[in-house]
DNA sequence: GCCGTTTTCGGCCCGACTGTTTTCAGTCG
């Protein structure tokens, strides 16, 4: 599967030229870019089966670009690109992930300092030559210092995002070879952490050598650190690390449990195995050298006196203890959901038609959306003012008639100003389903001033939802300075949800706010807070975090029906 | 380079913020 590769060769072409100040044609390899990650087929079997005119019809994608695809799909390169990296010899995708430097920044940096790298950048800034070059300053100096002790902080992590998918991918390779019993993404990515250090995937089977060979085949990398007769390590074709193991089926519970982690789960683990008088590894639970438990990791933990705890509470956050006691509250389940409380539509700067989401979202099985497109101090959304919010509704209101056995409701994510007040008058906010709120702009407040803007919010009558109420966006962005316990306590006084954003760049709530907000009694809702069609499967994510949070089925409001959900939501004042 | 209830050429999301400026370019969302 390329597609996601040569949406990566898009958008680092478009890169190049923005740096040569190219207009337009940057704007298209990116929406290009977008149309090609979003197409739920195999890019490559597409081209196989219709040729460039299949590459035609993914939206964005015109003769040019579609040449480009076939170029890479051939040759594995793109000559363009390649002659670009010949001329500049700067790794411009990674400058340009510290925020604040952009394209033109990053040429400036090339051409007057022959930077080629973050590192160079970051002595170049410490020695203080970064504040000379035209357009820089101290502060920029000091601002891009900190963008890379950021980027530092995060470095070689993936977001789950980007990691699940290939370890989906992965699972799915090795299924379909005939040549495995059992195989699994263990590790981080099971444990649907919000980032992935590298991916472990566990497979049995009693041909070891098979598979071994098999996976240097198939797994698409630049790089094998290590092949041995049951591990194989190498750096996938996507960027991270990849550890294949291969076990003994007897013992694949065991491994599983092993290698799921997190160490400190397992430490704690050995640990209450050792009291007990036990030994715990992975290749099983053992009395001396009598074979207690290994086939499945449930054995394993009812052998420890445990009820079965699932990956995503594996931390060491109490999960043991409560376990052992008999307290463990069971999660969220993957299909709890029935409905989702965010979505943008092409009426702002979602892709696709209300319509179109509402058929899809039935389709992933969900039984009611909220349309929360942005409100119009988002300009650059074309956010809606009310005249235009009453005519979307108006819309739905039609739109609601004709589909049946789903229901769309009238919602909005409105902006959240300096002051705590929002961009929608109360009048129409009245008339609304579902009123979420978000702070869009003006980031860089205190902590109190930025606790009471969201306060203030929090305390309108009409406002359902604090959408992603702290602003993070994973490895890229800490969230704002807030006081979490504050919000979470006005929540619980008003009568609000706080949203667990499910999109995986964002993740907000976390999971540890999550537990927060659960163990004060504060209702929760999980979104995908969808941009297109294709979006609904990131609610997988936030129902991870859910987890991860333990939270459980009665504490996330859209687990319900559709009647029900709303009447969990602030009652309109008359 | 893409696209078309503005349709085969001529537009392309656009306003706020930041840090650098003395009138603005670059970045971000």
């Amino acid at each position: 599967m390329k597609n996601r590769e040569i949406a990566r060769v898009l958008r680092l072409l478009a890169l190049y030229l923005r740096m040569d100040g190219v207009s337009f044609k940057p704007q298209a390899l990116e929406r290009a870019a977008d149309g090609i990650e979003a197409f739920s087929g195999d890019i490559g079997v597409l081209y196989g089966k219709e040729g460039i005119k299949g590459l035609e019809a993914i939206p964005g994608v015109g003769r040019g670009i579609a040449q480009k695809a076939e170029e890479y799909l051939a040759a594995g390169r793109v000559k363009d690109l390649e002659d670009y990296k010949q001329k500049i010899g700067m790794d411009v995708e990674e400058i340009t992930r510290v925020e604040g430097i952009g394209p033109k920044m990053a040429k400036e940096l090339w051409v007057k300092l022959k930077i080629k790298n973050l590192k160079e950048l970051e002595a170049a800034a410490r020695a203080g030559k970064v504040r000379a070059l035209p357009g820089f300053g101290e502060k920029k100096e000091s601002n891009i210092l900190d963008g890379i002790a950021f980027l530092n902080r995060s470095r070689g992590r993936l977001s789950l995002g980007v990691a699940y998918p290939f370890a989906k991918e992965c699972e799915r390779i090795f299924k379909e070879s005939g040549l495995v019993d059992n195989v699994v993404a263990a590790g981080s990515v099971r444990r649907m952490k919000e980032t992935i250090g590298d991916v472990d995937l566990l497979v049995s089977s009693n041909n070891p050598k098979a598979v071994m060979e098999f996976a240097l085949q198939s797994i698409p990398h630049e790089k094998v650190w290590g092949a041995g007769e049951t591990k194989t390590s190498m750096r996938s074709a996507w960027g991270f690390d990849i550890d294949i193991r291969v076990v003994k089926k007897d013992a694949f519970g065991a491994a599983l449990q092993y290698f799921t982690g997190s160490k400190e789960h397992n430490v704690k683990l050995r640990a209450r195995a050792m009291q007990l008088g036990y030994k715990l590894s992975e290749y099983g639970l053992f009395r001396g050298e009598k074979l207690i438990a290994s086939r499945t990791e449930e054995d394993i933990y009812r052998a420890l006196g445990l009820r079965y705890i699932e990956p995503e509470m594996r931390e060491d956050a109490g999960e043991i203890e409560a376990a052992a006691q008999g307290v463990l509250p069971a999660p969220i389940g993957y299909g709890d959901l029935r409905g989702d409380l965010q979505t943008q539509t092409d009426w702002t700067d979602g892709e696709d038609s209300i319509e179109t989401m509402a058929l899809e979202a039935k389709k992933a099985g969900l039984e009611y959306i909220a349309i929360t497109d942005h409100t119009q101090d988002l300009a650059m959304t074309r956010g809606s003012d009310e005249k235009r919010l009453l005519r979307q509704m108006a819309e739905i209101d039609t739109l609601n008639k004709k589909i049946s056995g789903f229901r769309v409701l009238k919602g909005a994510e409105v902006n959240i100003r300096k002051d705590g007040s929002l961009d929608i008058q109360d009048e129409v906010l009245a008339q609304l389903d579902v009123v979420g709120v978000s702070v869009h702009s003006l980031f860089r407040m205190t902590s109190k001033d930025m606790t009471e803007r969201i306060s203030r919010a929090m305390r309108n009558p009409f406002v359902d939802i604090l959408f992603h109420p702290t602003g993070r966006l994973v490895l890229k962005r800490d969230a704002y300075q807030v006081d979490m316990a504050e919000i979470i306590r006005v929540a619980k006084e008003t009568g609000t949800i706080l949203e667990i954003n499910a999109f995986p760049e964002r993740l907000d709530l976390k999971d540890t706010h999550i537990r927060q907000a659960v163990d004060a009694g504060v209702k929760m809702a999980i979104d995908s807070d969808a941009h297109q069609k294709g979006h609904f499967e990131v609610l997988r994510y936030g129902i991870g975090q859910a987890k991860r949070g333990w939270a459980r089925k009665q504490d996330i409001i859209n687990t319900k029906d559709v009647a029900e959900c709303l009447a969990s939501l602030k009652k309109s004042p008359e």
